[in-house]
DNA sequence: ACTCCCCAAGCTCTATGCCG
DNA sequence: CGGCATAGAGCTTGGGGAGT
């Protein structure tokens, strides 16, 4: 049962604008109220809260926030986003002229395809106001960070996905051989014997594995190679390829992402790939900000 | 169920006090 | 002086109770 008797939900409205202009006059402004009328809203809010939320200056000068007031900012005005959705269904996302904060789970292959393409055409795509956050996507509390809130958005392969989420598919990925330019092996096709006789570099998301979906089918084929080293991050691969002779499997988007250091070829034996997904909680499934983020890291997909 | 009326609440504005 | 708080007067609105 959800108890709100006597705290009039306007008043938060007001909250929110106050505790963003930290100044009753400009929040007054905003409300489209006068300046009285919105001190008395901060002194019942004041009651509400027992908590003064905006404390004047020493200097006279401005209002300084709360700790209170503080703890509530964020959570206050995403609950009445949240609220302007269910209330209003379609409140427009404008990314050139509104404020929002966008928080994205994803390993580094998933940061560097699609992370790096947006970041780097952000400025042309949204405003100052649209900030993106590049987070680790770290099974398995990212189920649990979406469920809070704190998430936005995981990209991800299908076996990333919790299934309590919605998931869209942003591409199919295949793997690719790579070598650094000038590899002695030269840049003939790839033959069976010789991947396997290569030193590799295995990329282990979990850490510390020597065995990978490569090996898998080379099993299955009664085959074996040698991985030499295994690391944690995509983004190691190719600084570590250039400088030795080390060779690896990547996700073909984010080999030719290196190009120009590093030489591209087909594998020699069938191997299976991945589809990568986006995958936000049902409750953001309309917000408008939200779907313009998925909007846009389809295109970028598909680009 | 509907209408009418009263009252409380909250808005407006102006004026003014207070504080650094 | 700038900015917040408060007071008083007047107005509108909405809820609740009483009467039909």
């Amino acid at each position: 049962m959800i108890d709100l008797r006597g705290i009039d939900l306007n008043l938060l409205v007001s909250l929110d604008a106050l505790l963003a202009e930290s100044n009753v006059t400009r929040a007054a402004e905003r409300l489209h109220l006068t300046q009285p009328a919105v001190s008395t809203q901060l002194a019942r809010l004041r009651q509400i809260f027992g908590d003064p939320l905006l404390i004047p200056a020493e200097t006279g000068r401005g209002m300084t926030r709360s700790a209170r007031a503080l703890a509530l900012m964020e959570p206050l005005h995403a609950a009445l986003k949240n609220l302007e959705v269910v209330v209003r269904h379609q409140p427009a996302f404008d990314p050139h002229s509104d404020v929002r904060r966008f928080v994205i789970a994803a390993n580094d292959n998933a940061t560097s395809v699609l992370g790096l393409p947006l970041m780097e055409r952000l400025p042309e795509l949204a405003g100052q106001g649209v900030r993106i956050a590049f987070v680790v996507a770290d099974q398995p509390s990212t189920a649990e960070r979406l469920e809070r809130g704190e998430i936005d958005l995981l990209l991800g392969s299908e076996r990333m996905i919790p299934a309590s989420m919605k998931a869209r598919k942003l591409f199919d990925e295949r793997f690719v051989f790579v070598q650094r330019k000038g590899h002695p092996r030269g840049t003939t096709p790839l033959d069976l014997d010789t991947y396997c006789s290569l030193k590799h570099v295995l990329v282990s998301t979990s850490g510390g594995s020597f065995y990978g979906f490569m090996d898998e089918h080379l099993d299955a084929l009664g085959r074996a190679r040698r991985v030499a080293l295994s690391v944690q991050h995509f983004t190691l691969v190719p600084e570590l390829l250039v400088n030795s002779d080390y060779v690896s499997t990547l996700p073909s988007r984010f080999a030719e992402r290196h190009n120009k250091r590093l030489d591209l070829f087909e594998l020699p034996f069938e191997a299976r790939g991945f589809t990568l997904f986006a995958a936000w909680h049902p409750r953001n499934h309309v917000d408008p900000a939200l779907v313009w983020l998925r909007e846009t890291l389809t295109d970028l997909a598909a680009a």
